[in-house]
DNA sequence: TCTTGACTAGTTATCTTATAACATATTCCT
DNA sequence: AGGAATATGTTATAAGATAACTAGTCAAGA
């Protein structure tokens, strides 16, 4: 469907875009024993609605409204153990959390975030970490993780004000 | 001193390093007709005290020890001017803000945060930065502003726990 | 000199984001 | 069934950030 993680700007069958992700995960969690639970199970379907990185606390309400708890660790430990396992990822400047287009396979995710649409799509990274790595080496320093997220615009959005 | 703006893993004359930024900050401040007035020159010096990161509540605390407000805006519009000018960064992943250690040149800073340590450097970033347009350019996305950070450990601190 | 406008600094109040700590329930294994 | 581990829920609070208003500063022009 979008093997590459990449047509959140592109229009695509995002019924179909979200189903696919929604069963890679489930399949992901089988094969791994993990536990996806109905607040984590629902936490990422509801990330997985819109290609735009939410706020916890957006995630609480609509959990909250659908009968789960309504205090904020619920929407944090559910996005947590989302995380944790890769299935979505934490966008830092944003405060806020997205699904992941890749459950499953290793990678470095870099985000672009659109600044007029709050659109978010997931550009494949392996580039930049290597040279992130390249500019690290020299100082002697290990990298263990790292967020690389751009603002800008996307497609759709630069025909409007340029 | 620090041309490269990466010294802070490596022992250096941390007061000469201190002076030359902070000298410097006075310098590009003139030129370009910004005031550096005492609670921004404060915020700065105080952030220019060590290689690290320090979040807004630390910086109003010694600002508030010395006389200056005590309520937050007084350090977020000390460090906003900072950063808007290029004196300082933002680091997203730690919720806290850094003297930039190239004040006045154009670059793409790439934060490296120990996490044994929260030591920070400021690696050159222009290669880092062009692989992600070459990332971020077969989605048609425009890059404005962009985020690089990366979390590990710092020279000195991979001996201990390895 | 006076005054006007832009900017700076301070305050109160509030909002948003995140976590600690503890109680209860569920699930898994033996 | 018993017990350990895991998951969910709650209360309370910590931590980070901003809106909106007031008042002082300073330089440029009438």
């Amino acid at each position: 469907m979008d093997p590459d993680g990449t047509l959140a700007f592109a229009s695509h069958d995002h019924a179909a875009c979200r189903d696919g992700a929604l069963a890679h995960a489930e399949a992901v969690a089988e094969a791994k024993g993990l536990r996806l639970t109905p607040v984590r199970r629902r936490a990422l379907e509801i990330l997985l609605e819109s290609h735009q990185a939410l706020g916890a606390y957006d995630v609480l309400d609509r959990l909250a409204e659908e009968g789960f708890g309504r205090q904020p660790p619920v929407a944090y430990r559910a996005l947590e153990f989302l995380v944790e396992h890769g299935f979505a990822h934490r966008i830092r400047r944003l405060n806020a959390f997205a699904a992941c287009m890749h459950p499953g396979e290793a990678h470095v995710p870099v985000f672009l975030i659109c600044s007029a649409c709050n659109g978010l799509a997931e550009a494949p990274g392996a580039a930049v970490a290597a040279s992130l790595r390249q500019a690290a080496g020299p100082l002697g320093f290990r990298v263990e993780r790292m967020s690389i997220e751009a603002v800008g615009l996307c497609p759709a959005c630069q025909g409007g004000s340029e």
